[in-house]
RNA sequence: CGGGGUGUAGCGUAGCCCGGUAUCGCGCCUCGUUUGGGACGAGGAGGUCGUCAGUUCGAAUCUGGCCACCCCGACCA
């Protein structure tokens, strides 16, 4: 099979389906805009799910999982939460089949007909906020710190591997207050979460802000959100938090004795990131011979390619890259030794370097003679020769390299991209020539971002946090701005 | 969902205009030689030509419907 990529500079679309598909992340399904996770792809969502699991239960949160069925009347209790998913629900509408009298095969029996539709989650703030309706009675029921792992569906006209697929998985958190301030520290903590998340364990550096109107979640009063530039130039966002004010409440009528023994409606949050992180992981490091991951979140940090000639020579090959697989083992450090006889060494170097594996170790005899092995890094794709005494010491901090210069590439690489428009016309040039995040001024208005968007393809991504106060004009309209905010065109 | 393109063995393709059961490379299987960056030789297997219907003595080839994928738009995590 040729595995062969297209390169970014010629086709970066095509590069990014190629790589997901030969690196066996994920295929096409016989379900339109549906895709299959392989276990190699699947193997690296794991490892985010156990990440963030983990920092979610540090911070209090317990999992629960809710119905993938929605009933229609839930679904339109919130006006603007309906206007925003209305257009690509999936809708179940009956509940059996049978063999078409006619001979047609398997059909809908139409007599079977649900006298509700249900809608498949787009995303659970209505079932949930309906459940949280009988949890909730007083302050000491408060806060509720609910997280699901689950799938939902999106009916996307155009999909692509990741990015955007019909059905995706994810976790959405979903959280109950007494108080706004409460709720809105929530709704921070939690895009903490996220950023520590992607910068620290995929290697991403991320930008928290908060969202326009335009691009804030439906049913919410705030969004706040991490972006992430890709390699083209384009942003990608990489998680959301939102903070729902009592819109959920209000529309579920879920209030709670205050200790004053008032009667108020509940503040709620939500968050969520999904497998879309995949492709944010796959554009953000990996280069035109295949995927590069960070090693902590590598399904093998480490490879082990015997070099050798005959079966006695793979014996004693394998006598000494055993010891080092146990001692690496011992340290925590998940290695695999290819010892199969099937594939040549240069054939799995090859195989090993398109799935992005960050440390690969070659023995041969050669070695076995002089007492060293051979480590090659991915992210550089340089090798050296090192002493095998003590190799278990060297690859840990050389793992640790790996993620740290994985993470400072990718934010170099952000540095240059990000520039500064002063008018309109540097803005469109900016984005036609260089592309990245533009920071501009703008006057604030819906008006002129859904303008910019119309003309120029560009949204605000988001209005950065603790951002620079500095008084400018709207590249667009003219009129006082009092702060930049990021533009760029967007995944 | 609109416009454009593509669909032939696991993958990439030739053939299609001008109708007669399919080409090549990689991969796969067997044997042998090999093994420090995708090995070499010899032999072999594998196809209802996306799918359904139509035209025809005969369809990969012509016509129509449908499906999937890619690119561009609208929409979006």
């Amino acid at each position: 099979m040729s595995k062969e990529l297209a390169t970014r500079a010629e086709d970066y679309s095509k590069w990014y389906n190629d790589l997901v598909v030969k690196a066996d992340l994920a295929d096409h399904s016989a379900v339109r805009g549906c895709m299959v996770i392989k276990p190699y792809g699947y193997g690296i969502w794991e490892k985010m799910q156990h990440a963030l699991d983990k920092m979610f239960k540090d911070t209090g949160h317990v999992n629960a999982y809710f119905p993938l069925f929605i009933p229609k009347s839930f679904f339109s209790k919130e006006a603007s939460h309906v206007d925003g998913f209305a257009k690509e629900c999936a809708v179940v509408t009956h509940y059996r089949l049978k063999n078409d009298a006619n001979g047609g095969g398997i059909v809908v029996d139409n007599d079977a007909k649900l006298e509700e539709e249900l809608i498949v989650r787009p995303t659970s703030e209505t079932i949930i906020w309906n459940t949280y309706k009988g949890w909730i009675q007083s302050y000491r029921d408060l806060p509720i710190l609910v997280n699901q792992w689950a799938n939902v569906v999106r009916w996307e006209m155009r999909t692509r591997l990741f990015l955007r697929t019909a059905e995706f998985l994810w976790q959405e958190g979903h959280t109950a207050h007494a108080t706004a301030e409460e709720a809105i520290e929530e709704t921070k903590k939690m895009l903490d979460v996220y950023a520590d998340f992607v910068e620290n364990w995929m290697a991403v550096p991320v930008i928290k802000g908060v969202k326009t109107a335009n691009e804030r979640f439906a049913g919410a009063l705030d969004t706040y959100c991490i972006e992430a530039l890709m390699q083209d130039g384009k942003a990608l966002q990489a998680g959301t938090s939102h903070f729902l004010g009592q819109n959920f409440a209000k529309a579920f009528d879920v209030k709670f004795a205050t200790k004053e023994g008032n009667q108020d409606f509940v503040w709620a949050t939500s968050w969520g990131v999904s497998t879309r992180l995949m492709g944010a992981l796959v554009m953000s490091h990996s280069d035109d011979n295949g995927l590069v991951l960070p090693p902590k979140l590598a399904p093998h940090q480490v490879v082990i390619v015997p070099i050798y000639k005959g079966d006695e020579g793979l014996k004693k090959v394998s006598e000494t890259a055993l010891q080092i697989v146990a001692k690496l083992k011992a340290k925590g450090i998940t290695v695999k030794y290819d010892d199969r006889d099937t594939q040549r060494p240069g054939w799995k170097f090859a195989e090993y370097e398109l799935k992005g594996v960050p440390v690969r170790v070659a023995i041969g005899e050669r070695d076995l003679a002089n007492g060293t092995v051979e480590v090659a890094r991915r992210d550089t794709l340089s090798k050296e020769t090192v002493k095998a005494d003590g190799i278990e010491n060297y690859i840990e901090q050389l793992l640790n390299d790996i993620q740290s210069n994985l993470y400072k590439i990718a934010l170099e690489r952000r540095a240059a991209m990000t520039h500064e428009a002063n008018s309109y016309d540097e803005f469109k040039k900016l984005l036609d020539e260089k592309g990245g995040f533009i920071y501009a001024h703008w006057d604030g208005t819906s008006e002129t971002e859904e303008k910019i968007k119309e003309e120029t393809k560009a949204t605000i991504r988001c209005i950065p946090l603790n951002n620079k106060q500095e008084a400018g004009k709207c590249i667009y309209s003219g009129k006082p701005s009092t702060q930049r905010v990021i533009f760029a065109r967007a995944y």
